[in-house]
DNA sequence: TTGCCTATTGGACCGAAGTACAGGTCAGCC
DNA sequence: GGCTGACCTGTACTTCGGTCCAATAGGCAA
């Protein structure tokens, strides 16, 4: 619970009645009117995103998008429904509840959030297991666990072999054991993985196979 | 149900007494062999994964989408439990169940897949429900995606910090400029969190908070 | 005050990771 | 036959990560 101290939180919002509770929640926490927000720059960074109730969520989100880049945020709605939610959800948010909330609440949203997740809230929820059985609804879920198969498609054999055992925390010594070839055979297959992904570094690498990282 | 048809349903798994039944269920139906898994084309492809009942869960299905893509997948496991389900879904799986499910029960699975829905199994789904009706149950998606809450508890606040820094992949030297600390100091925070961790080094940091895999 | 915890830093050290440059085999293809 | 790509290995080097042995300083509690 105490781990959102790196975090930025930024609460964007036209009314002020809720901010005791958000310090609250977040002591370092900084507010931010719609209509100004500036570049927002840091690395670990959470946008709150309050929905203003008269106009349609779809268009304020992009809006929103737009002004904050690629940082995650979580709309916040006074009036919430599920309809909406699923609206947010598919403009890229990673969570959704209730602008009333409690401080606790909000900070059992920002745990799951910053750790990779979606908050959806129990009502969704419901729907969501619901249409484990209704297959008419659409997935939710889908766009935030989905792996980055792209990236992976150029990969040779040996080379997902390697990136795999990367993945799984193995150190080249291990790794060269496990595959019985010569640690320098895997730092070249290593090393090309890193080229044809794009990473730096094994971390980066393992946070990208497991679609965790942020960067 | 009848939608299933043109569908290449690929079975991954090394027992074949199962195949009688998945033939029954699925009469166009392929078997590959964990180990020669080749390049699976086409559009519409459904995988069906057996775990072993060796090595972990994780470990395996890392592998897994490496040789697969994009294709969405099912996990069978001939020993299901919840926690495994739940690591298979953070890692991308549509589906978890149990492999001696009968023929009639692997189709409905399929439908709700091909439905880009997700099938949690029944236990798994009520745990999801009950946690939605009792709210002093902690929030679901939390023990899933989020941490070794037991472990992070134990670090100080600054060491939380460097161990955010580390899950998300920043080097030493970076998270020196971001805390605007010297790196010998994050150093030293990184090996404390080490050593109450338990872990070896900050890939598997990294890992452990993330939720990932555990090797 | 004394002791404990935390944060901070230094220096030295060593092994792991990653890179540059250079080779080698083997398969398939024009 | 040449060409290419995947795979494998070697030497040598730089950088990074991690550990050991210190030290200083503030806050807090017995």
């Amino acid at each position: 619970m105490a781990r959102t101290s790196a975090v930025q939180h930024t609460f964007i919002s036209w009314r002020l009645t809720a901010l005791p509770r958000w310090g609250q929640a977040f002591p370092s926490m900084k507010l931010s009117a719609p209509g100004i927000i500036k570049r927002i720059s840091g690395r670990n960074v959470l946008v709150w995103f309050e929905l203003a109730a008269q106009g349609n969520a779809a268009e304020q989100i992009t809006w929103l998008r737009m002004a904050i880049g690629e940082h995650p945020f979580i709309v916040l709605s006074s009036t919430p429904t599920d309809e909406e939610a699923i609206q947010c959800f598919s403009l890229g948010a990673k969570g959704y509840c209730n602008a009333h909330s409690g401080a606790g609440n909000l900070q059992s949203v920002a745990d799951v959030v910053l750790q990779g997740g979606l908050w959806l809230g129990p009502s969704l929820l419901q729907r969501l297991i619901t249409a484990t059985v209704r297959p008419e609804f659409q997935p939710l879920i889908e766009p935030v666990l989905l792996p980055s198969a792209s990236v992976v498609s150029r990969f040779s054999e040996r080379e997902r072999e390697v990136a795999a055992a990367v993945a799984n925390g193995l150190s080249n010594k291990e790794i060269a054991r496990q595959l019985d070839i010569t640690e320098r055979t895997v730092k070249a297959h290593v090393g090309s993985v890193f080229e044809k992904s794009g990473v730096r570094d094994r971390l980066q690498l393992a946070l990208l196979l497991n679609r965790t990282a942020v960067s």
